[in-house]
DNA sequence: ATTGTATGATTGTCCGACAATTGTTAAGAC
DNA sequence: GTCTTAACAATTGTCGGACAATCATACAAT
């Protein structure tokens, strides 16, 4: 005799969000659109408004749906990468990844990444790349505004790519990379000048559509930023967060 | 008189969350930890238990805290690999990917992971290696077994990485490979061979710890893939699902 | 040691209610 | 006719209570 499989028994409010994630999926309910009232959703599915509301925040916490502004209906809506990327990084963050692995995990991402930005970057690209590199270049003090800059630096090269899978893989990596780098450029001098150079030629050889040489220098940025970690003393073994 | 700035008021089941979030993330509750039931924890915030719930609803869906089987009571968990990428792949599937921007990333990310793979590997991540290109070897009919061996052996790779974060940002490419590749491996008639004997090539090479040739050859693999689907009429402009 | 029974705790779902805010429509002003 | 404004309806956020089903636990019976 063959064994009992568990029964899949899901609570209604997960088969309510099932339901309605399944729509919008498939496109049957499209970006911008609005959702029936909570009253009108919970009279169709047969049963309760507290369970509608259940399911919405599922959908709402998915990114699936959210409320426009000062309005009050829940719209459909595409998950926007920012939060996505910030899941993605408050999971690995939780899983105790390292530093050498997000530092592994750069080393490998993002030359081609700046290849590929080098390759297929527009004029508004370059300057976003630009007006990056200045900011970062002109703030000599505050660390926080430092950090966030050398972040939208990385940020504006993924955008470059035109490659929403890359630039979307691309983000976690960025927001798991601030803490260390938050933790090591006030620690280590000559940081600063060296992040900046290498922005400097990295920017240069994009905007040259050098692929090759944006990967190198890419490549000697991210060797810079682990050199940088052994002179602050971070164990790079150690858990991020 | 300085003007008020206006003030970023939550929703109730909003700031539950975020709280208990914070809790979490902060390891103030660790992984296992039992919540405590939704009357209590309604009573200590001082909200109804409907709008904890809606609180709960979000944690759950983002990962945080999950049912034991068979259990009744909710336990902080840790986001699972399997669905932060579910989110992420269905993320950029809403957002009209193409397949060459998901064969781009591929192109760019799977030599270094099969590299990292070949440096990194235990007997036992060989050993899941070889049994999934066993299976897909030996499976020359099902398509959707064929599929889903091809997927559990880039899976296998990357779990050789011994690097979540690879490991992670890994994940959502196969999960959105694997459309393109049910089109194209029923279309193409030598895709199968050539995928096996690119796995064998590979696996090879990852067992003799020979990085370089594992880049390489997965090199190889994926621009068969392109080659796969072009000869399949798979137009790569075209968006994914 | 396993099976059955009793009891309490907890969740899933429902119902109804109400204030606050938003959306809509009708009346009035120019 | 168009714009403003006032009244009204619709919708959400939150609350309170209710109940059945299920789970956890302890205890008795075989």
């Amino acid at each position: 005799m063959s064994e009992f499989a568990p029964l899949p028994l899901a609570p209604a409010y997960r088969q309510v969000a099932a339901v309605i994630t399944e729509r919008i999926c498939s496109r049957a309910l499209r970006e911008g659109e609005r959702l029936p009232p909570e009253t009108e959703l919970a009279r169709q599915l047969g049963v309760n408004r507290s369970t509608v509301r259940e399911a919405l925040r599922e959908l709402e916490c998915s990114g699936l749906i959210e409320r426009r502004p000062g309005s009050k209906r829940m719209t459909v809506s595409r998950p926007r990468h920012g939060e996505v990327a910030r899941d993605v990084s408050r999971a690995l963050a939780l899983h105790d990844v390292t530093f050498l692995e997000v530092w592994e995990a750069l080393r490998h991402f993002e030359p081609p990444i700046a290849a590929t930005a080098a390759a297929a970057h527009t004029a508004a690209d370059l300057e976003r790349l630009v007006d990056a590199h200045n900011l970062f270049a002109g703030e000599n003090r505050a660390t926080e505004l430092a950090v966030r800059h050398t972040a939208e630096y990385f940020r504006a090269l993924g955008a470059a790519t035109h490659n929403q899978v890359l630039a979307l893989v691309h983000e976690p990596l960025i927001q798991l990379l601030e803490p260390s780098l938050r933790a090591m450029i006030d620690e280590v001098p000559q940081a600063r000048a060296r992040i900046g150079a290498a922005q400097q030629r990295i920017t240069q050889a994009v905007g040259a559509r050098d692929a090759a040489t944006a990967s190198a220098w890419m490549a000697r940025h991210i060797r810079d930023f682990r050199t940088g970690y052994e002179l602050a003393g971070i164990d790079l073994g150690h858990r991020i967060g």
